[in-house]
DNA sequence: GTCTATAATCAGATAGAC
DNA sequence: GTCTATCTGATTATAGAC
């Protein structure tokens, strides 16, 4: 049943968990290891450095997340309506970082403060991910769905980092992921004013 | 023209500054002390530590923005209908971002990793921005201008996130401050779809 | 009030036993 | 593959001269 990186994999959902709620500069090695059931050194078995471990911990959330978007897009089928789409799209999103993915929610968190040079290479992934929305928002304007007098760029921060920061302040009990979902659909493509 | 605190005050800029460039964890103090033209050591005779300084940048930031805010929607008058107070603090929050406010962008750059007994005072501060943004969105709500089916936590959560965000992609030269605040309130009030 | 040492701390990383 | 022990390096912080 284990493949031969069973800890490999422990370490890493232990390295997102605490990425995700302490961020980076807080959460030590020993704090990792502990998660993972063993003690700092041993993670040197698995990773050559703290940068490493973090920086894949990076590539696979937004690899994840990514393609959890896509999936749930795609799905609707290629002839789906522009704004059925995007309403998949933030949907998906929310849910996946509200209902327990460490790693997506890890990279929202610890994004700006990698060094420089695994920032670099980060980027390189989220490429993917944020092309991916730029596409989803221009074609609904080209398709007249949504209002070409926004700038594009500007709606897809805005979105992001508003979906983003969902995993900051949700508290299971309160309002539901499905919920929360439902009213950023509403608010990105309605707005708040009656 | 100089106060006692000539030199406290620019070491105080200088922490604002680099804070919100580089976030906590990769600003040192000899960062900020280069930028205040003198060596770490010297830091020690205005601040007891790194933890005293920060929060001080913190308190102050989150205390000018909030009178820049309450400013820019009092002037309006007790009467002003309570989607243009919306929309004067919105302006109001990217201007001051956006228009080199230092402190003010340190804030939502750096408060995820202040170390737990910091964040807690600063906590305090932060709750006197969060009341007045709570009453403005409360208050659209109740005078019929905004849909009572949103939750106004979320809203608020929501907004608050998409303009902080502006301080980190914002690009001089770019969209004007001036257009990203107008795009923020069509965006937050009337939604991207047409 | 600012400097030149220098100490203290702490976390990342390595060596080598088991 | 994980441990104990140790090293290294970076950064905060202190002592004391000027």
């Amino acid at each position: 049943m284990n493949g031969p990186d069973t800890s490999r994999a422990r370490i890493l959902e232990a390295a997102a968990y605490m990425l995700k709620t302490r961020g980076l500069a807080r959460t030590k090695l020993s704090d990792i290891a502990e998660r993972a059931g063993m003690l700092a050194p041993s993670l040197y078995h698995h990773f050559r450095s703290k940068n490493q471990l973090v920086e894949e911990v990076m590539v696979e959330g937004i690899y994840r997340n990514t393609r959890h978007i896509m999936q749930r897009v795609e799905v609707l089928g290629p002839d789906a309506p522009s704004l059925a789409r995007l309403t998949a799209a933030i949907t998906a999103h929310i849910d996946f970082l509200l209902t327990g993915d460490d790693f997506a929610s890890a990279v929202g968190q610890v994004f700006h403060d990698l060094p420089d040079e695994t920032r670099h290479r980060v980027l390189a992934a989220y490429s993917t991910f944020d092309n991916y929305w730029r596409d989803l928002i221009v074609g609904a304007q080209r398709s007249g769905a949504c209002r070409s007098s926004m700038d594009p760029t500007v709606m897809r921060k805005f979105l992001i980092a508003m979906l983003d920061s969902s995993s900051g302040w949700f508290r299971p009990g309160k309002l539901s992921a499905q919920e929360i979902a439902r009213q950023a659909c509403e608010l990105f493509l309605h707005g708040f004013a009656t």
